[in-house]
DNA sequence: GTCGCCATCGGGTCGAGGCCCCATCTCGGG
DNA sequence: CCCGAGATGGGGCCTCGACCCGATGGCGAC
């Protein structure tokens, strides 16, 4: 498939200044042109199916479905179409798994108005395009590639996922346990089997990770 | 003093694509300009001191000096600059810090792409700008007035936004007596007064309190 | 079918966090 | 000059969180 002259961008951001934002440096070139919005994970799996899209730009950490989620999705239904993710955060997490849900781009909102154009125009050409520590982040891991069967990086359970989201909320133990209608017990394993999977070891690192994916705002 | 013809403003955001969005809107409009823009709040005070600036758009959260120091010190140090606070989230506290600090009005981010061309002009024109939800904050704490020498809300003292920054990175308090070079005992008293003044609970609501207020990343 | 993952529930330990009491010292403002 | 606020420290209380141990049922993959 040839690159097409004009590229057509889908950008997918909870915040309308950003999106705002990006419309405004992509438009200003002449070999690409954003053709759609979504401010949320699941309205952009429905626009970049239905429009002509060629690629799609999105935030990594948005309310409900997030940008990964996203990613996914788009990756299975539509193979075709090039992923670009954009994030606040310099999260190894974050890249790994935007990366295994098929993204070629990773770029950091703090850079974004410098790297976008550039990632876009590499993305389309089959490239790939990650902000500078990134890659010395996947050089690490491939370093790193000694342990023979290790997880390697963990996703969370969709139980999991639950509790970490009324944690971060600052419900108690036995609050979640009402609210979940399960026991104490379960709720304090779950935290447990949460704090090993990310490799932290308290509530306070567990409500930024929460806010970080977008589970939950400040 | 007469309302200029083109009312020159300075952007202040640590997000360059939000600076851009907000860029592309106002530049948008014949009556308004972007001449300046800062990525924290001391930059901010800065350049509105120095440039010839009508208003100065300040993000609420910002790293090092945030928007409301920023406006506070801009208030005092030249007067006649218009003030305009903008913000991730619908909270009464900053709501107030800014009202106290000098600001003419308080846009949403998620609604600035919409309110801010609105609220510039009804700024410039000594009018205010309130996000709707603000107004009904505002007549509420005005019906509360009942109470007769009580607090109305506190701000933190220096020592204890220092704490406060350090729980909030998951630093437990012993850990934090060892960084400040003080006993477990006072670290406490200090995680207490803060609770108590921010009328909260737990160290997950003052996690999510500093991020809002910008004093750590997520 | 067996193995592993997920979700559930129980026991126990220990320290930290959250919530009271108290006091002292310093410093700036009325 | 005294008062209040900020910063410091101590004693004690009880709960919850963080980290171990164990088990069982279900469900999907190989």
């Amino acid at each position: 498939m040839p690159i097409p002259l004009v590229t057509r961008i889908l950008v997918a951001d909870d915040h309308p200044i950003v999106r705002s934002g990006l419309k405004k440096i992509i438009d200003a070139q002449p070999d690409m042109e954003v053709v759609a919005e979504a401010d949320d994970g699941a309205e952009a799996v429905k626009k970049a199916l239905s429009d002509d899209v060629h690629l799609a730009i999105l935030d990594v950490s948005m309310p409900k479905t997030t940008g990964i989620q996203a990613a996914d999705e788009l990756h299975k239904r539509k193979p075709e179409l090039k992923l670009l993710m954009l994030s606040m955060y310099d999260s190894e997490q974050f890249l790994f798994e935007s990366l295994k849900a098929g993204a070629s781009g990773y770029v950091l909102k703090s850079d974004a108005d410098q790297d976008i154009v550039e990632a876009v125009r590499r993305t389309m050409r089959g490239q790939s395009f990650l902000y500078p520590s990134a890659v010395s982040t996947l050089v690490k891991d491939f370093v790193d590639r000694g342990r023979p069967e290790e997880e390697q990086f963990d996703i969370l359970t969709p139980r999991e996922l639950q509790v970490l989201k009324l944690i971060a909320e600052a419900y108690t133990s036995k609050e979640i346990a009402q609210e979940l209608v399960i026991s104490v017990k379960t709720v304090e394993r779950h935290r447990q089997n949460i704090l090993d999977k990310l490799g932290m070891s308290d509530r306070v690192e567990l409500t930024r990770y929460a806010i970080r994916r977008g589970l939950i705002q400040p």
